[in-house]
DNA sequence: TTATGTGCAAATCCTTTGCAAGGCG
DNA sequence: CGCCTTGCAAAGGATTTGCACATAA
């Protein structure tokens, strides 16, 4: 299964990262360079751990307190997002822009997507009994197409 | 604004409890009885410590420890289902019929809501790339009434 | 009666925080 | 240079676990 996020599109979130940084107002430094790199290069969504065994690789002394204040911070100011499911602990994922989540039950395994019928279900949402709607988030659950063959 | 559950049905989800341990094949007791009636008698979606206090009321040597472990089997059984949001703790939920979640950004309520149009998404989602689905949930994050005024 | 469940206390895991030193703008 | 960040170490909070006793079936 595909893990690597697109290599033009890492480049591009790389590219991106000052600029996101600059608008949120907080300041570009090595440590926050490289977590952002983690999150904006896999399809994964790692936990903070993972993110802080993978960023070791290039800063070994980085302190895997910073990499949750820095996560912490991406979250906040919507640089990167974070996800979290019962039972599990805090997950983060690069893609920012409109999508959904494929959760695999057995695993865990979470899976973005797209999905255009989807969208279409936000115009209808006028009737709920809510107050006022900022984000609308679909989530499938199920087997990931490994865990159903076992 | 309205919190606890219609005193009809939570009869009836009382009444059904010692059938839903037995297809579950878990035994009832006292402490199981009652942590089951905190969590369907309250349209809140308490967390485990709201419960273990409510709970202690009846049971006042109930210990936190077989709270998180009620919930949690009752979570893995489906007796009640189990919600978490970044940045916050588990929270419980009494009703696992289909239905969907509004989330108010700002002060954390969650609110069930059932809705028709969602539900006709569900058949759309053949062409989604994942494997079994065997949920759809969809999640709606904004501001509630109360805080939008604020 | 016998497998299950409970209470207690301690442990574990994830995450946050205070503070002094370091580095970005 | 001044404020923002970091690393270290320690605290904090939620949740889980081992074990001996109690209890539902």
């Amino acid at each position: 299964m595909k893990t690597a996020v697109d290599k033009k599109l890492l480049a591009e979130r790389m590219a991106s990262f000052p600029e996101l940084c600059l608008r949120a107002g907080i300041r570009v430094t090595h440590q926050r360079t490289e977590v952002y790199r983690e999150v904006a290069a896999t399809l994964e969504h790692p936990d903070a751990d993972s993110i802080y065994r993978r960023v070791r690789r290039r800063i070994p002394q980085i302190s895997l307190d910073t990499v949750y204040r820095t996560l912490g911070l991406f979250g906040e100011k919507g640089i990167i997002s974070r996800v979290s499911y019962p039972g599990d602990r805090a997950r983060f994922d690069g893609n920012t822009g409109q999508h959904h989540h494929f959760i695999c039950t057995k695993c865990g395994l979470i899976r973005d997507f797209r999905s255009d019928a989807l969208d279409a279900v936000r115009p209808r949402l006028k009737n709920v009994p809510c107050g006022r709607i900022t984000s609308v988030q679909i989530e499938l659950r199920g087997l990931c197409r490994r865990c159903a063959r076992a």
